[in-house]
RNA sequence: GGAGGGAUCGCACAGUGGCCGAGUGCGCCCGCCUGCUAAGCGGGUGGGGGGCUAAAAGCCCCCUCGCGGGUUCGAAUCCCGCUCCCUCCGCCA
């Protein structure tokens, strides 16, 4: 949500920012409807000023009234004069009814119409529409060579017995699969060594409950426009996250959070449900793209003159999991036109599948400024009785996971199909150095 | 699932229709006093919004007693609905 502040005062700067996006925003009705909610808004508290200090003279004349000490005459006059001023605040209030009503309208509208505005995207985004324009910064690795075309994911999955995407289906359907010995047993200790990973560099770890409320939703930003894409339970109205980014964001809501207290880093691991409308005839293969799937999130909140540095560092955090995994990966600055309806400014982080042949997202950092706090209603202190204001977040992918063991599976696989376990991951996996055909093998003790 | 109790300015509570324009204690801040500290004394102490002003400072006003409706000239207070928390019983990884 943008301050309606700047709107007022800058709406040329809001409106530049909309055509960078390539986006429409109704932002002249907004600035209308803006005018005539102040211009309510001011005849209604100014008609509630004269109620109240009636009231108050009300209250004052019917103590009087009803004290037998008083003289008769003053107290028969003060009836008269009382039932004067309840006449009078008597139409104030019906007056006040159609006016309310017309605030609260525009009010409400007012809200609808801030809600669709996005993000002003960071000066450093490079301008763009589409993909194309999106600019690859950095890469890191060189794509391993193979004497033999590498094989994709789900070749070397079914060859190892690690994915079935059969069982998969009978137990869920299509996008959904299940994981098997070795292959759980990898996805598992993936997990574990990145939160320690990055605990390491000074996240908190954080176990969000997988369901959240309606409300959670509203405040991060996913409600209204992304309902189509999330599962919910209707008899509850709880919604699966989508990304523990919601569960994260939504911990400080409505907070203000005491001088001292950022910037704030926590690290998640959660599964994300979301309900992808695929393209029918248009296979995705394997586990890119699924309806469930195991993320370890990044998010941090932090003052807002550091953000930019935050996402920096952020980007690295991500990588720095790449780089131990040995998988070779590049930074894309996303352009204008593609960042995220919240985002100032977004990172994605796409590692090489050598058996796809492509990129793969397995990352995507973003600097939401105070845009998601200010919907949140996320605040804080400089110092003790200082003004509160709103903090800025950032997200970021630490990363996910079905990506991750793609990316993985594909840069190390050997010519006779066994997958070369990555240093780092051997001491989650007992030492194990290889994943070989029906490797179900127990864990040492 | 059943029964009951509760939600008030950081914390603990008071407040059952107009003297509440929300109070008390604690905490916190400022000052006074004081060898130091503690105590004592005095003052202050939430959030959101609109307006005046070139702007800041400042001033004026409105809203905010869990949330949303209703009754009333007037609601923290009465009525209805909802949410959350607590206690007990039942059930349960």
């Amino acid at each position: 949500m943008l301050s309606l502040q700047l709107i007022r005062d800058h709406p040329d700067v809001v409106r530049e920012a909309l055509q960078r996006r390539h986006a429409q925003a109704p932002l002249d009705e907004l600035i209308e409807v803006d005018r005539l909610w102040r211009q309510y808004t001011h005849q209604v508290e100014t008609i509630r000023s004269e109620r109240n200090a009636l009231s108050k003279e009300i209250g004052q004349l019917s103590r009087l009234i009803n004290d037998p000490q008083v003289d008769v005459r003053e107290r028969r006059r003060a009836q008269h004069r009382r039932d004067d001023l309840v006449a009078r605040s008597s139409f104030l209030s019906q007056q006040l009814e159609g006016l309310e009503a017309q605030l609260k309208e525009a009010e409400a509208r007012l809200h609808q119409l801030l809600l669709q505005l996005p993000n002003i995207p960071h000066p450093r985004v490079p301008l763009g529409e589409g993909e194309k324009d999106n600019l690859v910064v950095r890469q890191w690795g060189d794509p391993p060579s193979f004497t033999y075309t590498p094989r994709p994911h789900w070749e070397l999955a079914e060859h190892l017995g690690i994915i079935d995407f059969q069982a998969g289906v009978k137990l869920s359907g299509s996008h959904f699969y299940v994981l098997r010995g070795a292959g759980a047993r990898l996805q598992r200790a993936l997990i574990s060594w990145m939160l320690d990973f990055h605990t390491a560099r000074g996240y908190k770890e954080v176990y969000p409950p997988a369901l959240v409320r309606g409300e959670c939703m509203w405040k991060g930003g996913w409600l209204p426009t992304f309902a189509e894409f999330m599962y919910r339970d209707a008899e509850e109205d709880l919604w699966l996250l989508p990304t523990a980014e919601v569960a994260l964001t939504n911990l400080h809501r409505d907070e203000i959070l005491s001088p001292g207290s950022l910037p704030i880093y926590y690290v998640a691991y959660t599964p994300c449900f979301r309900r992808e409308k695929f393209t029918a005839g248009r296979e995705v293969r394997g586990i890119k793209r699924v309806h469930q799937f195991d993320k370890v999130e990044l998010y941090k909140f932090v003052e807002p003159e550091r953000s930019q540095e935050e996402l920096e560092a952020l980007v690295e955090d991500a990588c720095a999991v790449l780089r131990a995994l040995g998988i070779p990966h590049r930074v894309v600055l996303l352009c204008t036109g593609e960042l995220g309806f919240s985002a100032a400014m977004t990172y994605d982080i796409e590692a090489w599948a050598p058996g796809s042949g492509e990129w793969l997202e397995v990352s995507s950092c973003s600097n939401c400024t105070d845009f998601q706090a200010r919907r949140a209603n996320i605040r804080f202190r400089r110092e003790k009785g200082a003004r509160p204001e709103f903090v800025h977040t950032l997200n970021g992918s630490g990363l996910a996971l079905p990506r991750t063991m793609i990316a993985l599976l594909e840069n190390y696989q050997q010519a006779d199909g066994a997958v070369i376990v990555p240093a780092p991951l051997r001491p989650y996996l007992a030492g194990q150095e290889v994943i070989t055909p029906d490797d179900d093998r127990p864990l040492a003790p």
